[in-house]
DNA sequence: TTGAAAGCGGTACCAT
DNA sequence: ATGGTACCGCTTTCAA
C-alpha cells in the first residue's frame, strides 16, 4: 500500500503538504498541489481512514442497525441513508442479527464499538433496551426510526401511525363498508400501538354505537391467516379489515379466500407499510398505507450529520399516504376516486 | 473513550501486559491477567480496531458488493456471510451502488480501499470489468458469487446452473407438457446463459424434433409480462415455460393469466431462484429451483477465510433443489411426486 | 508557503 | 513474567 510518505518522497515536498492536497486544506502553491494530486493518481494512493480516524477521533463511520436485511422495508430505508451518507462520504456499517436473542445484538454493538462509529442509526428492534446501556456509556449519537424510546435520546424519525391508520377506516367507510374490523400485533410496539388508537378513534368517531373487534396476531402471514380465520367464522359480518402490518394484510387475505370469501366484494383489507411483497401479488396486490421509506432513510440520516456537526435536529412524523389497488372497492363519493 | 494505557494505569501494570491480556495471547500471570480482565470490563474498553488495522495490516473488514439489498436473494447471500463473519470475527462492509452507473461502483471500490479491507466477496453486479483494476491493482482477494470472471481470480461458488435448468425441463416433461418454451434475460451473464444451455440440452435429449421457442426479457416481472404475452400470442401451443428467473416466471404467469390460461391446467411454470416473492404468492406460489442462498454465503466466507489465511480454496458448483408448488401439475410416473 | 515533529491507540520486539 | 520503546499512517501545531 502506498502511503503518504512514498508520495512525498516522490514528488520531493514534505508529508505535510500531501496531507493538504489530499484534503483540500491549508495554504499550499497551486503549481505544488498540482504536481502532488497527479503523483496521487499516478501512485494509485488512496488514505487510510483507520489512520486517519486515530487522530481526527472520527471514524466517519455510521452503524445501522437493523433487524433483518431481507425484509425489502429496511433495505429501502437503508438506501435512503446511503444516499445523503455518500454525499457526506460516510461510510455505513450495517449491521444485522443472526437470530433475535439479545447477546446477538450485544455482539453487533461490541462491533461498532470497536469500529469507533460516529453514531448509530436504530431501526425497531426487539430487545433495544439491553442496547441502550452500551450507547449511554459512549455517549455517541442515536437516531431512531419509527420507534422513540427516551433513553436513546430524543432524535427520530417517524410515520403518523395513527392519523394513517384513521385515513385507512375512511377510506374503508366511504367504501361502503362498516363492519371494519383490525388486526394488531402482540409484540407491542409504540408504533402499532399508535394504529391501533387510531383505528379506534376514527370508528368512534364514524360510528360512535359499534364496537369493532380487534384482534393480535404474531407477526407473519401465517399467525395472521390462522387468526383471522377465527376472526371471520366468530364474526362473519365483517365486511373490511385494517390491519396493522402488511403481513397481516395478507394473512387476513389468504384466510378470507380459504372461507370462500371474494375480496373485496365481501371483504375489504387495507394493510400497512407497502411492502414489496404486497405490492406484487399476482392476482391480489394489497391496498396499504405506504410509508415513504426512502425518505424516512433520508432524513435519519440527514438528522445524524446534523448532531455529529453539533447542531440540534428536530425529530419529524412524516405522513404516510393510502394506496388502494385491489382489496379494496371503488370510493363512491364526491372525494377523488381510487389511485 | 478508554485506551489501553488508562487500564495500564489503572491495574498498575504495563500498556504490553494489558494488550496481552485483551489479545489472550503472550506470557502472563492469572492472576495479573485477571485483574486487568476485571479492570476492563468494569471499565468499558474496547480495543481500537484502526489502531490495530494500523500495526497488524489486517482491518478484519470483508467487502462485500451486491447489486441491491432490497431483493431478498441477496439478503439471504449476505446472511450466510455473516453467520461465518462472526465467528471468525470479521466485520462485513456491506457495500450496494445507489445507482447503475459505473462511476457508482468506482466509489464503493474507493471506500472499501480507504478502509483497507481484507477482501472482497463479489456479488454479480453490472459494469463487473471496471472494478477488476481496483482489485488487482491493490491485490486483495476475491471471492464471487454466481459468476467466475478470470480478471478476478479463480475463487468463486456457485449454483449448478445447466443442470438445474434440466431437471427443470424434465419435471415439465414428466407432469406431462411437451410444448416447453424459456423466457431468457437479455443482458447476457454466464449463469443466465448456462440456464439457457441446461434447457437447449434437456430439450433436445427429450424431444430431439421440436425445436422450442426461446424469448428474451430485461430482468424484471413487467417486460417479462409483456414478452411472455407476445410468446403466447404467436406460439398458443406453448404448455409450459421455463423461467430464467422468478421474475420472469412471475412475469410469464401474469401474461398467461391476462390471457385467460388456468395455471397449471393451460399452462405449467417454473421460475428459477425461489425469491420470497415467487414463494409468497397467495394465489400462485411458483415452482421454481431454489438457490442455497444462506450456504452460498457461508461457503463464499470460507473460502475467503481460507485465503486469508494463506491457504487455497476449492472453487465449488453447488446443486439447487427442485421445489413443485402452484404453478406445476402433479407429476405421474413412477417417480416421487410434488413436495 | 513549507518542513519537522509530536502523538493518536495499539502491537511486538528487546531487554531485564 | 514484565516493562520500555519503536513504529504503523496520518493530522496538526509550531518554526522557519
Amino acid at each position: 500500500m502506498v502511503t503518504l510518505k512514498d508520495v512525498a518522497q516522490r514528488v520531493g515536498v514534505s508529508i505535510r503538504a500531501v496531507s493538504h492536497a489530499v484534503n483540500h486544506t491549508g495554504r499550499l502553491a497551486p503549481e505544488t498541489r498540482e504536481k502532488i494530486l497527479t503523483a496521487i493518481h499516478e501512485m494509485g494512493y488512496y488514505p487510510n481512514q483507520g489512520a486517519r480516524e486515530l487522530v481526527t477521533r472520527r471514524s466517519k463511520l455510521i452503524g445501522v442497525l437493523t433487524p433483518s436485511l431481507s425484509i425489502s422495508f429496511y433495505a429501502r430505508i437503508i438506501s435512503g441513508i446511503q444516499q445523503v451518507a455518500h454525499q457526506e462520504n460516510y461510510t455505513l456499517l450495517l449491521m444485522s442479527p443472526l437470530g433475535e436473542k439479545s447477546a446477538d445484538y450485544q455482539f453487533l454493538c461490541t462491533q461498532m464499538l470497536q469500529r469507533r462509529v460516529d453514531g448509530i442509526i436504530l431501526n425497531p428492534i426487539p430487545s433495544v433496551r439491553d442496547i441502550a446501556k452500551f450507547t449511554r456509556s459512549c455517549g455517541i449519537p442515536v437516531i431512531q426510526i419509527q420507534n422513540h424510546i427516551d433513553s436513546f435520546g430524543s432524535d427520530y424519525v417517524q410515520v403518523a401511525n395513527s392519523e394513517s391508520a384513521k385515513e385507512a377506516v375512511y377510506a374503508l367507510y366511504r367504501s361502503g363498508c362498516r363492519k371494519i374490523a383490525m388486526v394488531s400485533h402482540s409484540r407491542v410496539s409504540e408504533e402499532i400501538a399508535d394504529r391501533k388508537r387510531g383505528f379506534l378513534a376514527a370508528m368512534k368517531e364514524m360510528m360512535p354505537d359499534y364496537t369493532p373487534v380487534v384482534m393480535e396476531s404474531r407477526v407473519g402471514i401465517p399467525d395472521a391467516r390462522r387468526v383471522v380465520g377465527k376472526m371471520l367464522a366468530e364474526h362473519p359480518e365483517i365486511d373490511a379489515i385494517f390491519a396493522a402490518s402488511d403481513y397481516a394484510g395478507l394473512g387476513a387475505a389468504q384466510a378470507a379466500l380459504e372461507l370462500g370469501r371474494r375480496i373485496p366484494e365481501d371483504l375489504s383489507i387495507i394493510g400497512f407499510d407497502n411492502l414489496e411483497i404486497a405490492a406484487q401479488q399476482l392476482v391480489y396486490p394489497l391496498s396499504t398505507v405506504d410509508q415513504p421509506k426512502e425518505e424516512i432513510g433520508r432524513i435519519a440520516m440527514k438528522m445524524m450529520i446534523d448532531r455529529l456537526n453539533g447542531r440540534r435536529p428536530i425529530s419529524q412524523v412524516l405522513p404516510a399516504s393510502l394506496i388502494l389497488r385491489s382489496t379494496t372497492k371503488a370510493i363512491k363519493k364526491k372525494k377523488r376516486g381510487r389511485k
